[in-house]
DNA sequence: TTGAAATCGGACCGCATTAGTCCGAATTAG
DNA sequence: CTAATTCGGACTAATGCGGTCCGATTTCAA
């Protein structure tokens, strides 16, 4: 039920990318200074994330990273999708059929759950999470 | 974000005890065999269950398990709790703060996302899940 | 009362996914 | 053209999970 550190470590580099970026190129480097991940762990995710799209990725000198897109169009959904595949609870979704049940009554119910979940993720931007001050509602 | 085959295996587990048990006992090996479960993991299973106070065992010659609450009043939610702890995505809210970032702009989101997971889990009673028909509207 | 059977409960071991680290290929500025 | 800096992919160690087994406890029957 939890995701993995990963995952974490990607929302953290992200909303560390969002605010240090003014339009600018960030390097791994820094954003790993910035958040206090490990420099190797720091790259293997910035790897995912511009695979995925999020990212955008410049090589060579004074080169760096920056967003794909505006911060209020990247979600945590979005985020967690990138380093750890579809957002689903149970894999037997994915294949098609449970392999211990052949008439499992708990399948039908599974895409009505994970579609609530990935929605309480979608549901938080990168603006959001990068903006110091969270909404007030929130904290409730 | 994918919860353990354990626990998935205990809803399959908690379904059929709910299906089978007319207000009777039933044995481990029973529902092992009823679901295709290794006996020896539905043993660790039911263990655990019974531990949180989700199911009643008892024990002797003709014993086995029961419900200790109506289907009715025990959710997805129950029995992940049971089996994996605290329905909660990141380990930092436990232990008060990121290892990382001292000034984590992330962390005040994740309560209202763990309540958000923790509801859509907690929508569904185990009396939906047991029945063979499933509500219609849920397969959309 | 005693025996035996059947049950749950906890402890052990092997495996897999994950986290972390390293080195090489590509690119750009000077 | 050279060199410095960057990302990208491959390797190794480790924590957690899944699976299996055996022992303690309780009940029914004789």
């Amino acid at each position: 039920m939890r995701l993995s550190n990963l995952a974490d470590y990607a929302i953290v580099i992200m909303a560390a990318t969002a605010r240090k970026c003014g339009g600018g190129r960030v390097s791994a480097a820094d954003l790993a200074q910035e958040t206090g991940i490990p420099v190797p762990t720091a790259q293997k995710i910035v790897s995912k994330l511009s695979a995925a799209g999020l990212l955008r990725a410049t090589r060579g000198a004074g080169g760096g990273l920056q967003l794909a897109r505006p911060a209020a169009a990247i979600s945590m959904a979005d985020i967690v999708e990138a380093i750890e595949g579809p957002i689903a609870l149970v894999t037997c979704i994915d294949t098609g059929d449970c392999a211990v049940d052949h008439e499992c009554t708990v399948k039908p119910h599974w895409p009505v759950v994970n579609a609530a979940v990935r929605g309480a993720l979608a549901d938080v931007s990168l603006a959001k999470i990068a903006g110091s001050a969270p909404a007030q509602k929130e904290l409730a």
